[in-house]
DNA sequence: CAGTGGTCTAGACCACTTC
DNA sequence: AAGTGGTCTAGACCACTGG
């Protein structure tokens, strides 16, 4: 049984988080197996309850566990912990996930004044342009999807300024190392046909179907820190999105 | 101001959540302005500060508040306090937040043995069957959607029994009622084209394209409680999502 | 009944922001 | 320096579950 450090600069909540993930990834606590009680945890760590309490608590929130009031404490089955811990995923991830290799072209990277549309759901000021990023992903170096990423100019300059980095990686990733952090998102789904450039670039017979998806990003205070359109063609990619219920 | 009853059954934290919630509704608190500090609102509500903790970690958890260490607690965008708020809502409610009139047949009401796909979604034993569901959705009376509904049957019997209340309202409400409450769903999408019944009902030509969804419902514990599958049509319904970032 | 998690108190010290 | 939220303690009583 590890012991916390109280010299560490992590709290001790955090620190008693971080043990517990390890020994359910470590299956020494199995799914639907009860966890140290409470009081357990208490004596064993040597941490008061309310401690305890804070790090289950998170624990429950990141759906690695599960509290019935009277019995006790559970692990979580593997199945939900992935998917809760996987609620927001690169895109280049979850093809890994997927068994995919992961790529991607650049095509463009550029300061632009934006459609009415992107300038709405960015919310610019009149002055304000848009960094626009063009991009077509591919998996297993075929392309399965075209995308186009907006963000709002000012706030977003050091991304622009690294934009190349983004090609085949996570501009979320990218994102979050420089002050733009998402916190929530809302995706739209529809089926439609391919404008003439997406049929060109993604290989696309003239009446091809697939599926069109808009995304707005949103920081922790609701300001929208990006805007992203995208077309996956029919049969090549499936969009994958876990929510948990709020009650 | 409202002062908490201690004689209510309800917990203090939760009745301050009710006030907080209140007072952000009706505009006494707006958005992006700081709520009293912590210690304010002890002295307000004569409750400890681990109880207004309690409450302000919860309504930041449903994306009512927003924190910031050393400057204050403020109140979110409406934007992200009805978007957190509806991660998961019935599509009945989501057509009326649109303006269209909500409805729907119910067309088949059945126990089935299911498909290998159906039953490894729910994880049935040999022995189990499923209540399939077939509905079409209408909103503003024109058809918008076709969906098929399986739920695990000797867990779901109870709403087997109740399915004719389905047809035109939600089946996650009434699952709630009958013990089956979701925790969890895997969403997933695909452009596709629609299946001759699909055609039919919908009244789509032979190469109009749309989108299909499957989706995988889980309570609590992670045991599936039901699996949909839906085809929308191009240009009738858009499906959106939201989303928050675990960090 | 004993054991579990749910709620609550009255303190304390710290890290961060602002002035 | 003053005020904010972040962490932590050592208790207490309650509601729920199980044998």
């Amino acid at each position: 049984m590890p012991i916390l450090e109280r010299s560490n600069p992590l709290p001790l909540y955090y620190q008693l988080k971080e043990v517990l993930k390890q020994q359910i990834q470590a299956g020494h606590l199995a799914p639907h197996m009860a966890i140290p009680s409470e009081p357990e945890l208490v004596a064993q760590y040597h941490v008061s309850r309310a401690t305890v309490r804070q790090a289950l608590t998170e624990l429950v929130h990141e759906g690695l566990l599960y509290r019935q009031h009277g019995r006790g404490t559970f692990v979580c089955e593997p199945r939900v912990q992935q998917r809760v811990a996987s609620e927001l995923t690169s895109f280049s991830e979850e093809l890994r996930r997927r068994g995919l290799k992961p790529g991607g072209l650049l095509f463009v990277s550029e300061l632009v004044r934006g459609s009415q549309a992107v300038r709405e759901q960015l919310r610019l000021t009149d002055e304000e342009q848009v960094v626009r990023l063009e991009r077509l992903r591919t998996a297993n170096d075929e392309p399965i999807a075209y995308e186009v990423n907006y963000l709002p100019y000012p706030r977003a300059a050091s991304v622009y300024q690294r934009a190349k980095e983004v090609a085949d990686g996570s501009l979320y990733h990218l994102m979050s190392t420089e002050g733009l952090a998402p916190y929530m998102v809302e995706h739209a789904f529809r089926g439609d046909s391919p404008t003439s450039r997406e049929a060109e670039l993604l290989h696309l017979k003239e009446n091809e179907c697939g599926m069109r998806s808009s995304c707005t990003t949103f920081d922790e205070t609701g300001a929208p820190i990006a805007y992203t359109e995208a077309y996956y063609p029919s049969g090549r990619f499936e969009h994958r999105l876990t929510l948990r219920v709020t009650k």
